[in-house]
DNA sequence: TCTCATAGGTTCTAAATTGGAACTCACGCA
DNA sequence: TGCGTGAGTTCCAATTTAGAACCTATGAGA
């Protein structure tokens, strides 16, 4: 299977890899949440080539992932800025974030990086719940169910 | 910067990536979440070339994200099962699914996969919350913090 | 005994993707 | 006139992936 074709397949997973499923995109996304908008900016703090970088981002703006912004009339230039949908993302950011820290840092090998919580003040542990009963949510508790769409 | 050189970043999203981030490994581990644990199921599901497949399952094993169990003596055969880190993955397929339901069917191109959960018996949307006050957490309320190791 | 089927791979070649470096272009400035 | 900046593009070599065929151990059936 090729894998553009993994886009159309009936599985919300597999659509969003289709579009996030490499190695570079998502750490464009999250430096992009740490307020990265512009090319060179991104290709030095990542390391990526160029025209890798190129590609990657106008993938993003097509799949409106990406806004690009004009932000100085001559010459021309654009910035990349998060979307909606773009943003929506940020629990993708997170939920990787929590698992390298805690998994992939032996013994302290790294510092951990956490995240306080500015509404509140306290330095948070970011958990994934139930929207109706507010327990957090495993793998065993949940039974996937297909909704025919309207 | 070649790729293996990202899993002894500082960033815990780049070291998750390094594992994670390609084509196929998160879809091997969605359906490891739906109780897939052979070779070749995961290989007819997927429709990924056994080579690659091969790749990753041994990639994963080495991360410590699959453990290879023996199920049979002769001939001996071995199935791959999530371990406690494999299994803490959940999270990341969930936000994934979230994400790809919401953003990515047009028009409701594609039945919706919803999870009914268990233990309050309702239809439940994760949310990833602040674990101090409960709120929803956005990437705006959130102020990163590097913790030196103990 | 011979042949198939099963599970879990490995090997091969061709095609596609990536890495790295150099080059381009349109300015603004001294 | 030449230099610096931002945002790419172009080129080639190296790496990775796709697709198909092959291998191995065993058990079942004719």
């Amino acid at each position: 299977m090729k894998w553009h074709e993994l886009g159309e397949m009936n599985c919300p997973v597999a659509r969003s890899l289709s579009i996030l499923g490499d190695r570079w995109t998502l750490l464009i996304i999250r430096n992009a949440f740490m307020r990265t908008r512009r090319f060179d900016d991104f290709q030095k703090q990542l390391g990526i080539t160029r025209h890798l970088l190129s590609d990657r981002l106008n993938r993003l703006v097509e799949k409106n992932i990406f806004a690009k912004v004009l932000y100085q009339e001559a010459p021309k230039r654009y910035e990349y800025r998060l979307t909606e949908s773009g943003m929506a993302l940020y629990p993708v950011i997170l939920v990787l974030t929590k698992w390298g820290n805690t998994w992939l840092n032996e013994e302290g090998s790294h510092p951990a990086l956490e995240f306080i919580h500015k509404p509140c003040g306290h330095k948070t542990d970011p958990q994934l719940v139930c929207s109706e009963c507010g327990e957090e949510l495993h793998a065993k508790a949940m039974i996937p169910v297909l909704e025919q769409a309207k």
